[in-house]
Formats: C-alpha cells, structure tokens, sequence
DNA sequence: CATATTAGTTAGCATAGCTAACTATATTTG
DNA sequence: CAAATATAGTTAGCTATGCTAACTAATATG
C-alpha cells in the first residue's frame, strides 16, 4: 500500500511552481505566432469545442466577459475568428475560429511541440508516460472542479 | 515494453493546457495574499534560495531586467523584500525577503494548499502519488533545460 | 406594457511582459 | 592613468490580460 498523501502540501506548491515555469518557457515559443497565451487558448477552445458565445468562452476561459470581450475583438482584428449573431437572441454572438485561425492554432501546436518534444527527448520512455498519466489525472481534475467549484 | 512515444504532440498539448488552467484557478486564491504570481513567485525565490541580485532573480524567473526591476519595486512598497547595496559592486543590489514576506508567502502557501488540497482530495492515493512522480520529472526536466536552453 | 434580467461593451485601473535608450559603476586597454 | 568598453539597473513607452463599475441593447416576466 502506498502512503496515503505523500505529502500535499510539497506537491501543490511544485505543482503550481512547475506550471508557472513551464508557461514561461512556451510563451516564447508562442510568441512566434504573433499571438498572446490568451487568445491562443480561446481560440483552441473554438478549434477544438466548435462555435460559442461570448460568455461561454469567458466561462471555459474561467474569465470574466469584458477580459474575454477583448480576447476576442484581438482575434477579429487578426481575423482569426469571426462573429454572427445569433438569429433567435441577437443579445447573443456566435464566434467561430476562421480557416486561417485552424491553421494558425495547428502551425503554434506545431512550434510548441518542436520546442518541447526536443526536451521531452531526454525522459526515458516510462517518463513520458508517467507524465502523460499525470495530465490526464489532471485534466480530469481540471473539468471536475469546474463543475463543483468548491469555492 | 511500453510504447516508445504515446503521442509527444498530444502531450504537450494538454500539459500546456493544463498548465493554462491550473494556474488560472489558483491565481484566484493567491489574490487573497494581496500580490500578483509574479511578485509571489520572485519572492518565492528569495525565500527558498535566499538572497539574489536583481540580474539573477530576473534569470531564475526567466524575464528581463526592467520586468523584475518593476516586479522588485512592488514587493518594497509592499515591504516584502529590502534591497541593500552590494560592498563590493555598486552596481549590484542585494535583495532579500524580510520577516513579513517570508510570512507572507507562508501563508500563501497555506491558502494555495487548502485550495488545492479540496480538490486533490479527490484523487486516489496512487492518483496523487502519480501526480507526485510527474511533477518531480517536469522539475528536473524544466531545471535540465535552464541549463540547455536548446533555442 | 412596464419592469427586471441577461448579454456584451466601454471606461478606467493594476500587473506583467517586452524593447530602446539612459545612468552609474567597473573593467579593460592603449 | 585616461579613455573606451562592458555590465547592472532604471526609465519611458508599448502591448496584453486580468479586474470592477457603469453602461446599452435585447429578451423575459409580471
């Protein structure tokens, strides 16, 4: 039997800390797309989930709706996405990731992976699975706590 | 044998991904402390590591000078680090955490626990004792390639 | 039909990232 | 040793992202 919580506390804080740096390194990567980590993630929320309204993406985003309003006007500008009004609540916008937003998100995933399969390189195979395992812990996580906010 | 590379592209995606999310749920909590990451994240630094100029500070946290120029100048008003000057470089500053910073990233620390603990809670013991094993490999990994930067 | 609710925007603030150009101190070199 | 160069940080000014408060427009409700 395993020890029940080896230690919580230690592995939020590398766990946070882990996340933080990571991030730092892929921003730089990121940047070559000529967009921020923000829109990126939104518009991977439309290549991969299809169409939303503004307060969808906000609430996926876990963002507030003016914070997202101008996520999104930067993706319009860089026509990245575009936006139809919904025809039952013209309250409501209907924004979608153009042809050239897919292949932007493809070409930055393309960059990112460049980047970080050079480094995943040097994990033994069963770490790289290790780790693949813990995201997918994770991201389960992730979705359940967002349904049970807790707080 | 496991399969040598169970998709490195999809790993990188979602690690990203979760990375993006993670951080952002916990952000909320750390704004409780009254800081930015940024700030708690340098503090975090001088905390654990000790006293640093500004120059390797701004290195450990990969940006530049006039960002951790800016984020140092915060943690002062905020009296959470001093800056005394180095007697052998007048250029150089010595920065360290004072009493009430480093109470202060303690009790940060705590608050990010209590979060992440509620939610880690649900989590099988060998779940979390995966997490563990993954977030030691991506610090080792991280720190193996501050030294390689590779690009 | 009047009122309340909902969706998004605008304005204004703070943090955090960058580059370019600056100051001040050390170091190197002629 | 004086002049040139290099190094450590700062300042100014830009962009992007986060927020709240206050607004407009449209829908739902009483």
């Amino acid at each position: 039997m395993p020890t029940p919580h080896p230690d919580v506390l230690a592995i939020a804080d590398r766990l946070h800390s882990a996340a933080i740096h990571l991030l730092r390194r892929v921003r730089k990567q990121d940047i070559a797309t000529g967009e921020g980590p923000a829109r990126l993630s939104a518009l991977s929320v439309l290549v991969f989930a299809g169409p939303k309204t503004l307060g969808e993406l906000a609430a996926a985003e876990q963002v507030k709706p003016p914070t997202m309003s101008r996520i999104v006007a930067g993706l319009v500008r860089s026509r990245l996405v575009t936006i139809t009004s919904d025809p039952h609540d013209a309250r409501r916008m209907r924004i979608r990731a153009t042809a050239k937003g897919t292949r932007l998100l493809h070409k930055g995933r393309q960059l990112r992976i460049a980047y970080l399969a050079a480094h995943l390189g040097e994990l033994a195979p069963q770490q790289l699975a290790a780790l693949d395992g813990a995201v997918e812990i994770l991201q389960r996580l992730l979705e359940s706590w967002q349904k049970f906010p807790l707080s």
